[in-house]
DNA sequence: TGTTTGAATGAAAGCGCTTACACAAAAGCG
DNA sequence: CGCTTTTGTGTAAGCGCTTTCATTCAAACA
């Protein structure tokens, strides 16, 4: 069943059958009418292929994730399916892994597949390193780029991101404003927004007139991508061996949720008290704030409000509206303040939970 | 850059350039040179649609998933995506959310973009609704369908599952063999595999003659689609509810992780010890299970071993041999025990941790 | 050496759609 | 009531590839 056929069914050119499909252009209501009736009656749907042959696109976005299977980049992908496919997008996923080679790749791949943009979610897209980049690039020469959580200047690409940098500043200064002496970070990813936290640490230390360095900045390893379970033991042991080996602290700020499981686990094997003793961030705001014993505090980095802003901006831009969206935009995290933290002595904050 | 320039640029025929780029019959060994050296001299990519035009494939297989933002369902489209992209197929994800009215829409949409194969996963693909289950029906005449964690007998449709009845069954059975009389059990789901898994429940209690009813057996919502967070909290205030109405439980039995993360947060309110007052069983043995204190004791039900058989099967059909490929595999589950559990009193099993 | 075979290649016909162009009929105008 | 617009429709030329069929040429055989 192909559009000669309706044609013929019809009566009517396939001009006007193509017409009547796409609204290009006028049809009499009552040829209307005829054709969408022989297109219900004998269940026609328009070769993809041919059709993409004539438009150059077929209404897909690719998004290009590092691991899907990360609950946070997860979170992001479904997100991101969800409104693109509403705005009549479909969406090819590839995951890429931390491994630029690889990316390059699968961006090659996707292009080729003539996706009509790419989104890049959660990855190492750090805006100084520009050989790394040199795909993106590329790529945003034939489509828009749009990355959320990531930053790089580069023409028709637009980022989305949280300020992840102001969120770490000001958890860590409430940490310090409440009382505590000797933080430690504890990340376990140096993607872009996993710099700019670090950042954060280390200027509202600096800003307090504490020094940081290896002795209360701890790098746990990144997550390996499907990975089933993320090492959440090898946290709490890692914090264990920098303890042992001379330094103290009582209080953690984390890079991610999972982190800050770890640091609990540390505490309650140090037979330290919750938040007395040892005060815990996490960060993402997950599930997993909700399972701890007491439950975590966190910063909640708005991820639906960045992927919805990242989708509705690309699908301006395919209306030809491109010169109305910024290229960078920045949306501030939110504090959310649960029973590993007592910040409620700084007098600014009052418990949400 | 298209076929005709490569042609023109290599003085053959487009026929044959086409044949070295398809490997489809026999080139000599100098034109095939002479055409691959141009074809990288002008970084020529075939076209997509038209190559899909001819061929009527564009490899690629779409997954329909209820909800890529849960853990678990995210850990099987990464596995799928991976191993589909490393045997040559791009993934078109399409998430569905629970409602089977929207599924039959995006599997039309999929099959409008011409997938060579559907992929189901964790969704309510229940044997027993064959009305519910036509849109499946009408897809496997046009693709082979695969179903990642249900059952449905049907032409053209290949089922992989984990036997969560007999995990489910076994477990509960080592509760009761430890000396547990009272045994509750928690779900969140009643797709196929949920339902496996509540009769296994059933019929483990039935063998030991303990009756099974509303008094030991809880349903607490599904997860919503897309939800930042499941509510951990009203799992611990459901099972409250059901011991304050006189109900009184010395384990839990879950479907889920999180929901034994809930069953643990209600002991831990209740003034009970884990597990000498109090078992608890997760499922799935995700990262969530570390994160617990005690360490939940969980069904590793080796999802990524049923991902992968599903896709290895699926290539294998495209390459013709379906008639070699069983139309259900069932592979099983595998009990880890940690600290939520005191199965050692069985005799039978060691603790794993 | 004449004949057969098979390998290597090219010409050209699709694949199913969109759209520029042409044209007729209808509508609007003074 | 002629004239110009507008509206609705058809014709046919692509879009870039695959593939059938025909053809050429060299090797193999008798």
């Amino acid at each position: 069943m192909n559009i000669y056929d309706i044609s013929r069914k019809t009566g009517v050119s396939t001009a006007t059958v193509s017409r009547v499909i796409n609204g290009s252009s006028s049809v009499s209501e009552k040829t209307r009418q005829k054709v969408l009736a022989a297109i219900d009656e004998y269940g026609y749907t328009p070769n993809v292929f041919a059709r993409g042959l004539g438009l150059n696109t077929m209404k897909t976005v690719g998004i290009l994730c590092a691991d899907s299977s990360d609950p946070y980049l997860a979170q992001a992908v479904y997100r991101v399916e969800e409104h693109c496919r509403k705005s009549g997008y479909d969406v090819i996923l590839s995951c890429t892994g931390y491994d630029h080679s690889v990316k390059e790749r699968q961006m090659e791949s996707l292009l080729s597949k003539r996706v009509d943009a790419v989104i890049l979610v959660g990855s190492n897209y750090v805006e100084s390193s520009d050989e790394l980049n040199m795909y993106i690039a590329k790529a945003a020469k034939i489509v828009p780029v749009m990355i959320i959580n990531g930053s790089i200047n580069l023409p028709n690409v637009y980022c989305t991101v949280c300020d992840d940098y102001s969120a770490i500043y000001e958890i860590t200064g409430k940490m310090i404003a409440s009382g505590r002496k000797n933080p430690l970070y504890i990340y376990n990813s140096e993607s872009y927004s996993g710099m700019q936290k670090l950042t954060g640490f280390r200027n509202a230390l600096a800003r307090n007139g504490i020094e940081s360095g290896s002795g209360n900045i701890l790098f746990v390893g990144s997550r390996k991508p499907g990975g089933r379970s993320f090492p959440v033991n090898s946290v709490k042991e890692a914090v264990s061996k920098l303890a042992a080996s001379g330094h103290s602290f009582d209080c953690a700020v984390t890079s991610d949720d999972i982190l800050a499981v770890g640091a609990v686990k540390y505490a309650h094997a140090a037979g330290l008290r919750i938040p007395e003793d040892f005060a815990v961030a996490g960060y993402n705001n997950f599930d997993l704030c909700e399972c701890c014993d007491p439950e975590l505090t966190s910063v909640d980095n708005r991820l639906d409000v960045l992927c919805d802003h990242c989708v509705s901006s690309l699908m301006t831009i395919f209306s030809g509206a491109e010169a109305t969206i910024p290229k960078h935009t920045m949306f501030s995290g939110e504090i959310i303040e649960r029973g590993t933290t007592d910040f409620r002595q700084d007098g600014s904050l009052k418990k949400t939970q």
